[in-house]
DNA sequence: TCATGTGAAACGCTTCACAGCT
DNA sequence: AGCTGTGAAGCGTTTCACATGA
């Protein structure tokens, strides 16, 4: 298999939402340009990120939306639940925790752990905060797939070293620090304040010039 | 000025961050090989990030380290306040609100609003959550920079919208969802869903190939 | 005629490699 | 000798443009 770069595996998840939409709209066949305007895309993008993974469409009519959904569900690995570690209970992790997204998406938070001894045994809905000591075990129990970090970034990389040891495979990553992890663990970021400082850096140069 | 791309932007701000423990660690001097190594870059690419705004190196010493924090400080545009409304007073709304990493990089949230009319009057801290159909005034009466979407999908364009009519100019959307705002406002996304996506297609393409 | 799928060109970012300064 | 700053090469992604098939 080719190459696919993370753009278009991203571009895949924003299909995939938009398809449901037009699949609610009643419509049958959609077009590579009806789906790259709603994507804010280009046409040639679309079809380009679809004929990664083989050849979807019909020429003349283009493609068949509850068709292209469950090929690119396929893609994406949705068709399945996944198991979800979450580590830190705090406020980011309580979001985490109730955020219908991941749910609706077949993501499922079946750990949370947390260091804070004050924390250790309540329950968030069904499932009992642990502490990361226990995390090896419980991962193997309950079958984590993914891990996620919600802890402040002084203590995500020594986190995310108990993760690989526990044998977690990816992770994602909450906290404002890079972290390294060994080739086979795929390791994804979501850096807030990162996305804050580029408005920041934008706005001081539309200032500075004008 | 040249165009600077996103990458540049977002690796000067980690540089920004690594370059204040090498502050505290005591190091006056730092060479790009010793910051790129902790940034997880090359050596090269920390050199070009930086010529992209100037000299600021010594050869055969490197980069004065307290200087360049400050270089970056300014190109970032973190050396001021920012004032920043968030619009949904939900979880995550919350997280946002008492997350330290903003507050500690000048952004403060001088804005809450949230349709819900339960919400509304309620205090965070000393900031009264406020209906949106309020925030054209309340964002001129407060000075906003930035706005910040911590709402569900389905209505964050109309939320993008109202921050575009009363004068925001930089938004930061945390919603699942495209939105589409005039040339002239920024906007930059989270999206959290599409990074556990990302992994999900991952771990499904290398079981297959295994 | 209409829209896909895809070589090939264009573009932008990263890396190489070295001149030049300390 | 050591390290920066940068032209130029390399590489991956996007866009163009058209042959192909419905």
């Amino acid at each position: 298999m080719q190459k696919v770069s993370d753009w278009t595996i991203h571009r895949l998840s924003s299909y995939h939402r938009l398809l449901s939409e037009f699949a609610n709209e009643g419509k049958e066949y959609i077009s590579s340009h009806e789906l790259a305007q709603r994507a804010g895309a280009t046409p040639a993008q679309v079809r380009r990120d679809l004929s990664c993974f083989g050849t979807f469409g019909t020429k003349g009519k283009g493609y068949l939306v509850a068709d292209l959904i469950s090929k690119i569900t396929s893609i994406l690995g949705i068709d399945r639940d996944w198991r979800v570690a979450l580590v830190g209970a705090g406020r980011l992790g309580s979001a985490l925790f109730s955020y219908k997204e991941f749910r609706k998406r077949n993501f499922h938070i079946v750990a949370v752990f947390d260091s804070d001894r004050h924390k250790v045994g309540k329950h968030w809905a069904d499932v009992q905060i642990d502490h990361p000591d226990d995390m090896k075990s419980i991962v193997r129990q309950r079958k984590v797939d993914i891990g996620v970090i919600a802890v402040p970034a002084d203590t995500a990389q020594s986190v995310a070293n108990a993760m690989v040891d526990a044998g977690i495979k990816a992770i994602l990553n909450f906290a404002h620090r890079k972290l390294f992890v060994p080739d086979g663990v795929t390791l994804r970021n979501v850096n807030m304040a990162m996305e804050l400082e580029t408005l920041s850096y934008v706005m001081t140069k539309n200032r500075t010039r004008r």
